[in-house]
DNA sequence: AAATAAAATTAGTCTTGACTAATTTTATTT
DNA sequence: AAATAAAATTAGTCAAGACTAATTTTATTT
């Protein structure tokens, strides 16, 4: 088995390839952790003599056979947790990543299935990421932003990019939420802010960098 | 807050405390852990620094008021987790121990009440021991056992002292649990061995130990 | 009271997973 | 192509929490 740091990389390791389909560095990984680069490229050796990674100069690391099945079970384990601090325990939108953050490292053979089972086996977590099964397939995932969508244009909010709850704690105010109906009414060239229409209420400007972080379904 | 460690040495320090009432020695300690007496040594330097218990050569390890809050809240998210293991995901007697050991260490404020109301206060967890309520108080502790019977006498299956799955499982095959009515036909006086009836049915012999392990209510 | 056994403690080692500082390698500019 | 900047790596350090082996203290026998 895995250690609790191996299992926090093999996740951001996974999470990075999902993300960008970019070439994983190590200090993209250092960023991602918040950890020096000096240390992920100790652990990367370890995850190498385990056979969970490969890293080539050129092509950065990557997830082997099994380092990808262990990447998802752990994402699997985190986004089950997710929903039932949410749907079973009445947590907040935003307080729930962290607290997953520890939950998903528990470890026995048959916990996530019988969450799943309990739960009805959820498609999505609250924050609109799809949960693996446990084959390892899962739902679309969805990847056109807010920042993407054509002047005039509409769509339905699939998912949010960050989990941070400043960001999430903002979607509340605005009254954003998994499933919203958002129309882009103007783009400011300036800076490309988004002028929006929230569940087609009056208008709400939002930046650029917000716009990125929401996912859309047109 | 406490690492996973200091929070193992405060519940096991807290979980003797409560079994025996007797001076609790380094020696002790390490056998309940099945760690050195080294080890428990340095434990015991780092609690102490940080007002979790006093040592002193005659009384041995006592808890301080603040050690014996935060152990008792380890307790409560233990049993808990417990009742959640065993009610919502279907795991049987002998299996939610262990996984509550890791549980038990989930860190958030709120979790522990939260998960109370969700599974609707339960008093006792699976074992038949109670569960500290979020003021710290919890409900009685049952301490006599079988083996404190007296001969024909009557009582109900209280709380287990054991939460090993060996003994769990044996207790299965006897089709013995919490509530079930046990009668005391005879003590062996050679080694102590009882002759009980489970349920009214016909008579099983268990050892001195086994009926040290079954607490009762009479 | 000595001798012996058991318990507690100290000293030193190891592994994990972080860090800093220094160096080397690779990319980007000029 | 040389200079510079950025990224990666190496070397060495540290704290936590375990261990073993040696020693000291305390209890129990004889
Ligand atoms: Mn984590
Ligand atoms: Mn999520
Ligand atoms: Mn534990
Ligand atoms: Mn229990």
């Amino acid at each position: 088995m895995h250690t609790l740091s191996e299992e926090n990389y093999l996740k951001c390791i996974y999470c990075l390839w999902q993300d960008k389909g970019q070439k994983i560095t190590p200090t993209a990984i250092a960023e991602s952790l918040g950890n020096n680069p000096a240390s992920v490229v100790d652990m990367i050796r370890k995850l190498t003599d385990k056979q969970l990674i490969n890293y080539d100069k050129k092509k950065g690391v990557e997830l082997t056979a099994q380092g990808q099945k262990d990447a998802t079970l752990i994402v699997r384990r985190h986004r089950l947790w997710e929903v039932f601090l949410l749907e079973k325990l009445d947590y907040d939108w935003d307080e729930i990543h962290d607290i997953a953050e520890e939950l998903e490292h528990i470890k026995d053979a048959s916990l996530a299935d019988r969450l799943d089972k309990f739960l009805g086996f959820p498609e999505y977590d609250p924050h609109g990421d799809p949960i693996p099964k446990a084959n390892g397939k899962m739902a679309k995932r969805y990847s056109t932003t807010l920042a993407d969508l054509k002047t005039g244009g509409y769509c339905r909010v699939a998912a949010v990019k960050d989990t941070t709850s400043s960001f999430l704690q903002y979607l509340q105010k605005l009254d954003i939420s998994i499933g919203t109906k958002i129309q882009l009414i103007e783009k400011i060239p300036f800076d490309n802010s988004l002028v929006i229409s929230i569940g087609g209420n009056g208008r709400t400007t939002v930046s650029q960098k917000f716009g990125e972080s929401v996912l859309i379904d047109i």
